[in-house]
RNA sequence: GGCCCGUUGGUCAAGCGGUUAAGACUCCGCCCUUUCACGGCGGCAUCACGGGUUCGAGUCCCGUACGGGUCACCA
């Protein structure tokens, strides 16, 4: 039974990067109808924010990732935060030094600085000098005895190396003598992320380990721990950073890194969640829109890339729209509605009609009201919009073209869309023009926009007659 | 700096020793058309560099360059 994990630290905001693990890990799980974990790594007190935790629930429901086991839903092997854990760490610890993968260490904050600096003048690199590891079992006792302070290190072996493979970036070997002694348990009785997280992971049972490369370096230091032990070493896979450029990660400062940035600016959580997918995993064929549901079936770790990808907005976007193009017209306007608030107020205009010319014209949400803002207010527009190179007209037929339209709209009785457009048809006929010396002068009249959404007849049936007819005058006023 | 990892068009990417080096986004052109879109068709543009190995290298090996990660009683 495979059983993957996301253990986000409650941040208050879902970076995008930290989604797309959450993802990857959800599909996996689901693929292999295995278990989905949520655990909360809420150890740094400092970092706390308020209703951050919140946060993370409500992005993974939203999106659809749901977890099998977490805090809210309880579980087998909670608790699921990790701060409520904070009194299992230390037996644990306790076991190592038994087992001979680790030592109490008793040195201070003096002689350890004193360590490093010596290491900067000869140009060594930073690493514990393993002085308390050769202590004698009279001597720790005695210091213990005499209540000095202490921490509890791992002890890597000196010689040799030590390799693991990762399923996406394969076989990785490092030197034993580079591996740091690290502390497991610090002088507050605390485990340290790195220990913890090896802890939890065992003990929730996680198979397969899917986060951020950053921990591809810490990993021998892991298994290490997981041998000492005598567990079972997961499977590992790890994913590279989503980056603002090639050389800066998606950070939080920018102001688009967040999920909900994303949601804010107009994008639909689908399109969010699809793109995301897509930036650093690649399936099989050439399909590129997927729901959650044909991710899980397309997925596999295999197509996770090893390089860094940049996140291109531009691409979401398209996507975007895809989504908002494929809707049925109720849904798109249902989501429209909202955007229409306080720029579409005239109770006359039926935004169900604004939202079928809309559908095929907004690549997001947002995009939604500076389109139909010259349904209440006809904008204070340029006669330059009446001149169009090839719909071949000027200002004057232009002129002309609006007078002839007036009395031909003013005698349509049954004002529908066909009607308008019949009748406009008749008239580009009886002047010998061409459709667009009619019906292009009059799209301008009425929007004062250099694009509209839809054509004439759909903006003269949707602002109504009076109104139509009105713009009109004004048009002929200004020409 | 040491160690680890990466590098195919502007971006996401396929590729697994023999391909005209897929596809998508962007951009450009054309068609459709009552604007703008949508849709359709077409186009520009890529194997970081240098050495090997091989009949043959984007694919394998070694260097170089560039980029990232990591070296805490942070997570």
């Amino acid at each position: 039974m495979i059983r993957t994990r996301f253990a986000p630290s409650p941040t208050g905001y879902m970076h995008v990067g930290n989604l797309r693990t959450a993802l990857y890990a959800y599909l996996l799980a689901r693929k292999n109808n295995g278990k989905f974990i949520l655990r909360i790594e809420d150890t740094d007190q400092e970092r706390y924010v308020d209703g951050a935790v919140d946060v993370i629930y409500k992005t993974l429901a939203e999106t659809g990732l749901v977890h099998d086991e977490g805090p809210d839903v309880g579980g087998d092997y909670g608790p699921y935060i990790q701060s409520e854990r904070r009194g299992m760490y230390k037996e644990y610890a306790l076991e190592l030094v038994e087992k001979g993968g680790a030592y109490y260490c008793f040195c201070d904050k003096e002689r350890l600085d004193d360590v490093r600096r010596r290491q900067e003048l000869s140009k060594q690199p930073p690493k514990y000098d393993g002085h308390c590891s050769r202590l004698s079992k009279e001597e720790v006792d005695a210091k213990l005895a005499a209540g000095v302070p202490w921490v509890i290190r791992q002890k890597m072996p000196h010689s040799g190396e030590t390799t693991f493979v990762d399923e996406v970036f394969g076989s990785i070997t490092t030197e034993n003598s580079v591996l740091d002694d690290n502390v497991l348990l610090k002088s507050d009785g605390m485990p340290t992320y790195n220990f913890a997280n090896v802890i939890d992971d065992h003990l929730m049972k996680i198979t397969h380990i899917i986060r951020g490369s950053e921990y591809l370096s810490s990993t021998p230091k892991y298994n290490l721990l997981y041998e000492a032990f005598g567990w079972d070493i997961p499977a590992y896979i790890h994913c590279s950073p989503v980056m603002k450029d090639s050389s800066r990660k998606l950070s939080k400062r920018d102001g688009d890194a967040s999920y909900e940035d994303f949601i804010e600016k107009g994008y639909l959580k689908e399109a969010v969640l699809n793109y995301i997918a897509l930036l650093g995993w690649s399936p099989k064929g050439e399909r590129e829109k997927f729901t959650l549901e044909e991710m899980i079936e397309a997925f596999d770790v295999s197509g996770i890339s090893k390089s860094p990808a940049i996140f291109d907005e531009n691409k979401l976007l398209w996507l975007n729209g895809e989504y908002l193009r494929e809707m049925s017209a109720d849904e798109f306007h249902q989501k429209a509605l909202p955007y229409y608030e306080g720029v579409i107020t005239n109770p006359n205009i039926d935004t169900t009609l604004v939202s079928a010319l809309l559908q095929k014209r907004c690549e997001k949400l947002s995009d939604i009201p500076e389109q139909v803002d010259f349904f209440d207010r006809l904008p204070d527009y340029d006669t330059e919009l009446y001149v169009h190179k090839k719909m071949k007209t000027d200002r004057e037929n232009s002129k002309v073209a609006l007078e002839q339209i007036l009395p031909t709209l003013e005698a349509i009785s049954d004002w529908t869309r066909d009607n308008i457009h019949d009748e406009l048809m008749r008239l580009v006929e009886k002047m010998g023009a061409k459709n667009g010396q009619v019906l292009s002068p009059l799209r301008v009249a009425l929007s004062g926009k250099p694009a509209s959404p839809g054509g004439s007849p759909d903006l003269a049936y949707i602002l109504g007659k009076d109104e139509t007819l009105s713009r009109i005058r004004a048009g002929v006023a200004k020409l």
